[in-house]
DNA sequence: CGTTAATTTGATCGAAATCAATCAGTGTGG
DNA sequence: CCACACTGATTGATTTCGATCAAATTAACG
């Protein structure tokens, strides 16, 4: 395990003594299903992944995509059945990590908590972020504004390379994530990739006018705190 | 400071130990203002306030509604400036508690500080709902989803009788929480009213067929966990 | 290479936005 | 006590963005 950080020796034994499973799901497969009590939380290690609600009628809408170096469940203290789904988009790698684990990290002094602690609060940002997209902006700044926040999400997880990342989201799944209909997530993609904005080539997107994109939808580059906080995680294998 | 709980007589005197100092806002002012670090954590102890995110171009998205009990920026330990404003709909009552102070309860054994973990959850189920509500529902079942949702937290936390409740929120702040326009707001509340579903007072909304707006929007009676979790922190002042 | 899933494109429809007034309540200062 | 201003609610007319319906085309894959 690795991670940047202002942690010290102390820190990162504590982290590095972590006991955890490893454990792959296939692309379309359920890491977490609604009313499990999954007992665990865990870390993506590899791979992408989508936690989701599905409405009776068929219906359903995306909360955030999971990728790698994001935390899972952290409130396993008081959890009482999940409330959502989360889907595997590709192959997943996870860490599955015991309660127990997680609270002994929790219970020793020093900084190793605050590095999950700092999880979970971006992890909020992200969803809060979530609903003022989808609330207030139109369908064109949504997707500039989703696909530079995978983009940045992607660098910073490792994968990814300058202005291209490998995106496994299917149109029909970017439409459940922004609330729009798949027919026009794919045209606002044609419109954008007409205009020069991106360009697409087998799941991967290039952003080829970030700046355009970013104008488009008034991007707030600092908003996932990524600058002002260090403590993420980070995991190679 | 009283509360319902499977906490024990340390956990309870852990609580009732807490230093806080009270802060009182009038309606219309900004309890925390985007950029701030707060420092502290709060909890309403009376009065309604709205967590929203504005854009520059003067849209704006209300987050979540916050009631009496609920509590605020439990992540204090590693927050660096929010990126968010609360605003005051009515005159509010908080209490504002340092850092430290949380910080100490955690320290402490037992399940004084799952209280709080367990606020810190009930929170996040309600973000996921409302991007859910937001992202895949009508604008009549969104209104009717959030009626039922502040309806029940109402009474919850002790204001609200029987079926109906008193609603400090105005259209427009209506429609910012719903991503719509207050025209529209306006034009389904009239709707539901006409329907005989809802009535109308000076503030005060009244649920006149509360299993109709139920199943018009399929609302989950269970999903603010309230029933699995009584750890809820309740006040009385 | 056949079969299924994902993308693309066109045509039409409709829910909600926008534009534009009016009306009701509430101060508030003269 | 009244004229005025201001905020919030209401209603109507028109427009628009995105949904839906339908079909074709391409890509993925056993």
């Amino acid at each position: 395990m690795n991670y940047y950080a202002d942690l010290n020796e102390d820190d990162r034994s504590a982290l590095d003594g972590l006991k955890y499973r490893t454990e792959v799901y296939e692309s379309g497969e359920e890491i977490v299903t609604r009313g499990d009590d999954p007992g665990d939380a865990f870390i993506v290690s590899s791979g992408w992944a989508a936690r989701y609600i599905a409405l009776e009628d068929g219906r359903s809408q995306i909360l955030n995509f999971m990728l790698p170096g994001d935390v899972y469940d952290l409130q396993v203290f008081v959890s009482s059945g999940a409330d959502h789904s989360v889907l595997a988009l590709n192959q997943v790698t996870v860490m599955e990590i015991k309660r127990r684990e997680i609270l002994s990290i929790f219970e020793k002094k020093g900084r190793a908590g605050a590095a999950f602690w700092w999880c979970a609060l971006q992890e909020e940002a992200i969803l809060r972020e979530q609903i003022v997209r989808n609330g207030r902006r139109s369908a064109r700044e949504r997707v500039a504004h989703l696909l530079l926040e995978l983009h940045r999400r992607a660098l910073i997880s490792g994968e990814g390379a300058g202005d291209s990342f490998h995106m496994p989201v299917s149109q029909a799944m970017l439409a459940d994530a922004l609330g729009l209909s798949f027919v026009h997530i794919n045209r606002v993609l044609r419109e954008l990739e007409k205009a020069g904005a991106i360009s697409r080539k087998k799941g991967w997107i290039t952003l080829e006018r970030r700046e355009h994109l970013v104008e488009l939808c008034d991007f707030r580059d600092d908003y996932l705190h990524l600058d002002a906080n260090p403590r993420r995680l980070g995991f190679n294998f």
